[in-house]
RNA sequence: GCUUCUUUAGCUCAGUUGGUUAGAGCAUCUGACUGUUAAUCAGAGGGUCCCUGGUUCGAGCCCAGGAAGGAGCGCCA
C-alpha cells in the first residue's frame, strides 16, 4: 500500500477504507492511543490499538519519538478530540527511541523553555512550536517568490563571496585559503593577499544591493533572496551573524513607488500567511495568548497575533518624514518629561526608544519614515533638492523595529562621485557600479527586507534565533 | 562591547536568619487501570546546588573573580 500523508488522511472523507501512514510518535496514551505526526501538518492522527489482541513486543517499542508505519482502517472517531482515527491492523516499528535517552531531549512530552529548545536546535523541529514556525517560514519564502514572480520581477543571484566592502554595512567575515599560521607576507610584512585564492582580499556578502542595481538597470525589475553575513558582535534578540535578506531593485521607480511596493509586499506576505497557514498560525496564536495571560497587563500584546497580521493587511502604513518625526517626538510626553535616554535633535540618528515610541505609542501601526539627513545614511541614497536630506525610507514594525530599509538611489554620476568623496568610498573599487550611471542612467529604487524579522512578525516569536533552523550568533555555531 | 537579571534532579522551579538527611510538579522506570486527549492511581530511581577561590565551627545561601544564558542598549536587516 502507498503511504498517505497525515494532512491528506485528516482531510479524507473515505472512512471505511484502509490507509498506511508513517510518522513519529508524539504520545502513547492508555496503551491504546498513538498520536502520530509526520510533519505534513501540525495535527496528529490518532491510531487506536486493540492492545488486548496485539503483539506485546511491538507495543513495548512504541514510545514517544519512535518512527512507525501504521496500517489500518480509517474510521470516524469515537472520542471527541478528532474527527477521524485509524483502527490499527498492523504496526511496523521503523526506528525505536529509547525513553531513558529521550527524556534528556526536547522531545519528552512536556512544555519546554525556548532557551532549552535552542540548545537542541537539531531536535526542536519535532516540537509543535518549531514545526509551525518552520512550515510558516517556508510559506513566507514561497509567498515572496510568488509576489515578485506575479509582478514580472526576475530572481537574481548575487554573489556570496564579494571583493568590495563599499557599502560599509558592517563588519565582514574574511574568506581565505591562506595558511593562518604562516601566511605569505609582502615586503612590508603585511599578509600578501595576492597569493590568496582570488588574488585579493574577499569577504562574505553583507548586501547584494549594488549588484542588484546592475541587474535592475537592464532587466528592469529584479530581486535577490539569499544569505547575508555580518560579523558584528550583536547580542540582541533581532540580530544574526548569518541571515537571509530580500532586496528588490526597480528601474524608473522613485521613493513613492518604492514605498508603495514595500507596503503592498508586506501586506501580501501577511495576507498569504493568514490564508495559507491557518492551523500553524492558530497554534502560535493560542500559544501567545496563553503566555500573555500569565504576564502583567503592561507586558501583554495590545493586539493578539492574528489581529496584528490582519491589522497590517487592513491598514495604511503611516508615512512621515524624518523631520516630521523629530517634531512629533519633541511634542511627545516622554520627551517633555525627560523620559528618553537619548536626546532628540534634528540630525541625530533615531534610537530604538524613539522608533518604538512612534510605532507603539503615537501611531500604533507600521510606520514609514523618509527623507533622513544625508550624513546618517549610506552614500548611494539620492540627495534631495533641499541639499540636507536623502530619499531614504525605513519601515518600522511594532516589537521588531526596522524591518525594511530602502531608498531611491543616486542616479546622477557627478553627485554620486561627490558622495563617494564625502563618505570616503573608493571610486576606483566601485568603477563597475559607477558605470551604470555612465551608460543610460535612470532613476531607480529598492529596499532590503530582513527575512527572519518578517518571519518573527508573522509567527509572533520574539527572538530571531527561534525563526531560523540553525542560528549563527556570536560564540554560537552549533550543529 | 555596555547595563541588568538568572544559573539547584532530564525539564520547569521552590529552598526561611548561614545549621544536621536539599524539595515539588512534569518526565523516566515498576505495578494497577483501560475510549484516552499534557490519561489516572500507587511506588521507585534520579543532585559536581555553574566553576574557582575566600570568610566561617559550619556555605545552595555571605564575599571576590570567572563562565554560560535571558532581557535591554549600541551596530543594523
Amino acid at each position: 500500500m502507498e503511504r498517505t500523508k497525515i494532512i491528506d488522511v485528516l482531510r479524507s472523507e473515505a472512512t471505511g477504507s484502509d490507509v498506511l501512514v508513517k510518522g513519529w510518535v508524539r504520545s502513547f496514551r492508555a496503551n491504546r492511543f498513538i498520536a502520530l505526526n509526520d510533519g505534513s501538518t501540525i495535527k496528529n492522527i490518532q491510531a487506536v490499538v486493540d492492545f488486548e489482541n496485539f503483539d506485546e513486543a511491538i507495543l513495548k517499542k512504541i514510545s514517544t519519538g519512535a518512527a512507525l508505519a501504521v496500517t489500518g482502517t480509517l474510521i470516524a472517531s469515537q472520542g471527541s478530540g478528532q474527527a477521524v482515527e485509524i483502527q490499527v491492523k498492523e504496526i511496523e516499528v521503523l526506528g525505536e527511541a529509547d525513553p531513558e535517552e529521550l527524556r534528556k531531549t526536547v522531545m519528552q512530552p512536556k512544555r519546554h523553555s525556548l532557551e532549552f529548545l535552542r540548545e537542541q536546535a537539531h531536535l526542536r523541529f519535532r516540537t509543535n512550536t518549531f514545526g509551525a514556525v518552520f512550515r510558516i517560514r517556508h510559506a513566507v519564502a514561497f509567498a515572496i517568490h510568488k509576489f515578485f514572480n506575479d509582478r514580472g520581477f526576475f530572481y537574481l543571484h548575487t554573489p556570496i563571496i564579494t571583493g568590495s566592502d563599499a557599502e560599509g554595512a558592517g563588519e565582514m567575515f574574511r574568506i581565505s585559503t591562506l595558511d593562518p599560521i604562516n601566511p605569505p607576507l609582502t615586503e612590508d610584512g603585511e599578509v600578501d593577499y595576492k597569493q590568496d585564492f582570488f588574488g585579493k582580499q574577499v569577504n562574505l556578502t553583507v548586501s547584494g544591493q549594488l549588484e542588484a542595481e546592475l541587474g535592475a538597470m537592464a532587466l528592469g525589475q529584479v530581486y535577490t533572496f539569499g544569505p547575508t553575513f555580518r560579523a558584528e558582535n550583536s547580542n540582541t534578540s533581532r540580530h544574526l551573524a548569518e541571515f537571509w535578506m530580500i532586496e528588490p531593485e526597480v528601474a524608473f521607480n522613485n521613493l513613492k513607488d518604492n514605498m508603495d511596493l514595500t507596503e503592498d509586499f508586506l501586506k501580501y506576505i501577511a495576507d498569504y500567511v493568514l490564508t495559507n497557514c491557518e492551523d500553524d498560525l492558530q497554534f502560535l496564536h493560542d500559544r501567545e495568548v496563553k503566555e500573555d495571560s500569565q504576564k502583567p497587563t503592561a507586558e501583554r500584546n495590545e493586539l493578539n497575533l492574528m489581529d496584528r497580521l490582519k491589522f497590517v493587511v487592513d491598514n495604511e502604513f503611516k508615512r512621515l518624514t524624518y523631520t516630521e518625526a523629530i517634531e512629533v517626538l519633541k511634542r511627545s510626553k516622554p520627551y517633555k518629561k525627560g523620559k528618553f535616554k537619548y536626546d532628540v535633535e534634528w540630525g541625530i540618528d533615531l534610537q530604538s526608544e524613539h522608533e518604538r515610541y512612534l510605532v507603539e505609542k503615537e501611531f500604533k501601526c507600521p510606520v514609514i519614515l523618509t527623507d533622513y539627513p544625508s550624513e546618517i545614511k549610506a552614500f548611494y541614497m539620492r540627495q534631495n533638492d533641499d541639499g540636507k536630506t536623502v530619499a531614504a525610507m525605513d519601515v518600522l514594525f511594532p516589537g521588531i523595529g526596522e524591518i525594511v530599509g530602502g531608498s531611491q538611489r543616486e542616479e546622477r554620476l557627478d553627485m554620486l562621485r561627490k558622495k563617494c568623496g564625502d563618505f570616503n568610498v573608493s571610486e576606483e573599487e566601485l568603477d563597475w557600479y559607477l558605470d551604470t550611471r555612465r551608460f543610460g542612467t535612470a532613476e531607480h529604487a529598492g529596499f532590503g527586507l530582513g527575512f527572519e524579522r518578517m518571519v518573527m512578525f508573522v509567527t509572533g516569536m520574539t527572538n530571531i534565533r527561534d525563526v531560523i533552523p540553525f542560528p549563527r550568533t556570536p560564540q554560537n555555531a552549533e550543529f
